[in-house]
DNA sequence: CTGTATCCCAGCGGATACTG
DNA sequence: CAGTATCCGCTGGGATACAG
């Protein structure tokens, strides 16, 4: 099967084995097609990844959330400011009875769906050996937790049995 | 139930509610115990995260490295310098016939690791709703990838599941 | 082809001081 | 308590030129 890019029924998307090379990686530079790039630009930075990670830790007020990351005031403020703005992070005021408003940082849906990032991340720490540190385990039953790549079908996935597909601007989107 | 640090058992490790705040964080502190600020230290530039993705799209050497991924020739060559000390990636010289000695970059199974991360990143890249670019699909049945949270025992988690486990540095290494 | 060496600038992130 | 303002050093990464 001639699964190079190319002419190969619609043009919107192509597969090409990774398994085998493909030559035509050069193809696709086009400009700033990269999702990886794309999730870099919103949570890139260390300030921005440990401070989501305290946010999950179950951090919500300022104060907080500056000491635990270890961040100093101005790079904390700084960073929450643009996690606001980039969506990962709702800023909320909320009152204490008897008490001057305050405001606190809660996940919004996209925030919370980088919750596998954090743990992906959090498993491959630890692979790295050195001892000590936090795990996040299962509630249910105490083992830690850990992601498994799958595909949409519920396939557990290896490496080799990858692909890359290019998906064009206009997206299918037909229910194919 | 009081789940907080302190002489509940072995005092190798608490377990510290993550939906129900939890007022100890601050007594974690210590040094250096967060996994992802370890695993940040290795991949939390831009150019070594993009580099990592070629690898797994499966680009070897330095020209097609430093091409597909945009960097200029030195920071590609510093950045995989660093990723070979670090352990991720592997340089080794082949030679084709009658030519003369080259290297390629090859994962190691630290860095062939790392990929749960990469899809992950994908994945929630795509979530941002930029058209384009290319996803990682399962050769088998052409679905794309992406990450499940589960625990080691295999149960599906989501984030309200979770609990954050002190690991002291002397890990209990008993079978439990 | 596979890098090295320089120069340069923007951004991250620490420190410190100050405001509502 | 929740920031803002300023200063400043470090590194990431682009550009360009050169080397084995």
């Amino acid at each position: 099967m001639t699964q190079a890019a190319g002419p190969a029924g619609s043009d919107t998307d192509a597969v090409i084995s990774l398994t085998g090379r493909f030559a035509d990686r050069d193809a696709w530079q086009a400009e700033g097609w990269c999702r990886i790039e794309h999730a870099l630009e919103l949570i890139g930075t260390r300030s921005a990844m440990i401070l989501m990670r305290e946010i999950y830790y179950g951090g919500r007020r300022f104060d907080d959330l500056a000491r635990r990351t270890g961040l100093t005031e101005a790079v904390a403020a700084k960073r929450l400011k643009q996690l606001v703005a980039d969506g990962l992070l709702q800023r909320r005021p909320y009152q204490d009875p008897g008490k001057r408003t305050r405001y606190e940082y809660v996940l919004t849906d996209l925030g919370r769906d980088l919750f596998p990032v954090l743990v992906a991340l959090i498993q491959w720490g630890e692979r790295l050996g050195r001892p000590g540190g936090v795990e996040l385990v299962h509630v249910g039953c105490g083992s830690p937790l850990g992601v498994v790549v799958s595909c949409a079908k519920g396939h557990e996935v290896a490496l080799p049995d990858t692909a890359a597909r290019l998906v064009a601007d206009g997206d299918g989107a037909s229910a194919s």
